[in-house]
DNA sequence: AACACGCTGACTGTAAACAGTCGACCTCTG
DNA sequence: CAGAGGTCGACTGTTTACAGTCAGCGTGTT
């Protein structure tokens, strides 16, 4: 069964699809726990699926980086220590400012800013609502910066290292990962792209995700 | 059959690997050409393998962006335009720049340095070669960069464009595409990261990126 | 007690078969 | 002739079955 889009907006996602997106939210959320060996023929009971439907999700998984290969293939729920989740942020800084920097030379950054200010205000209305919609609203914002670039390699690289993301916060606690997605501090994003000044935005962002792994990792 | 290291050093790849590397030899050298179709039962014909073990290395190839989906679940190799190639170019950009201020930051650097000089002398060995294996070591070299920075997200997110990186460049033309891969251009990185400063590594490789992507899209 | 060997169950890798979708083509009807 | 409907082959998505590997456990030998 493929995706079909029908008329009425109505989406049938292939079972592959479904299960991809159950295995990403229950590792990121630590359901399925660090380091918990996956057993094929556990998990396609439990998500009632074949193992080759299965085998195809976890392939994406692990080039996700959520899941690593033991030996003799077996694979688990990866594990990230200190240094890793530094990594993840490095990398996710260097992506996230050419984001920025890219933005600020757009001829016209109008639109684009109307887009961003439109994420802040769905962060400031999550700032209501739980931990987990707060997390949700913030990597939305981060993504509509990427997306809003236009380039589609810079959002594929980004959504590839988003689940690397969320297991970072997720290992830290929700409590700590939010201290660092206040509204004021993406309107200072947002504000250091809408002067086009290409630096700042990517000092800004900089800065931004170096706290953010601190918060993470002390 | 799992991957298996013997006493001797040999190892034994799955076949799903073995497909994967095969098909993105052959997509990224375009003998399966931009746009093609890639029939299940043909491919699985072509290799000798059941369908079940083509699909999974199909999706990480469509991962890693050398294949993309149309309608109905059909696979075709990838075809980019300039404009793509710009965008590779710009997240590769990012990515060694990340790699190359992070070496810079190193405390001692001497190890690395060899590293990256050797790679440069094997360089220098390929100029005699094909424009293939000029390819190669100047790839060889940028893996490396992103290797001895020990960030495997970095190393992982690289590897990720890799495909794609190589896909720019069969699309230009051997002949252009080595046309920055010049031994000279390489030791101005080197002796940048050597130097410590990272704004200058930094700088050194936006140019360098800068020039090759401008050379492959002319 | 320590070690070697054999067996078995658990698990991964792979192939073959089944099932559903859809485009192309053909036939029939007005 | 044009349009509608039906059929069939091509193809993708999924399941089931087969095969190989290996860790753990039990047994026998020294």
């Amino acid at each position: 069964m493929a995706a079909t889009a029908t008329l009425l907006g109505l989406e049938k996602k292939s079972l592959r699809e479904q299960a991809l997106a159950a295995l990403r939210t229950a590792i990121t959320s630590g359901a399925l726990e660090p380091g918990r060996h996956l057993v094929e023929t556990e998990l396609s009971e439990m998500l009632q699926i074949s193992r080759g439907t299965l085998r195809e999700a976890l392939r994406q998984l692990q080039q996700e980086g959520l899941v690593s290969a033991g030996t003799r293939g077996r694979l688990s729920v990866r594990h990230l220590d200190a240094k890793e989740i530094r990594d993840i942020y490095s990398v996710r800084a260097a992506l996230e400012s050419l984001a920025a920097r890219t933005l600020c030379e757009l001829p016209d950054r109008q639109h684009v800013i109307g887009s961003l200010r439109a994420a802040i205000q769905a962060m400031e209305a999550s700032t209501h609502g739980t931990l987990e919609e707060r997390v949700e609203s913030d990597l939305d914002f981060h993504r509509t910066m990427c997306r809003l670039t236009g380039n589609e390699t810079l959002l594929h690289s980004w959504e590839s290292l988003e689940g690397s993301i969320r297991m970072s916060i997720m290992f830290a606690g929700l409590e700590k990962g939010v201290r660092n997605m206040s509204v004021d501090r993406h309107n200072d994003i947002v504000a250091a792209i809408e002067t086009g000044d290409a630096t700042l935005a990517r000092n800004t962002i900089r800065e931004h995700m170096d706290s953010a792994a601190a918060v993470l990792v002390a």
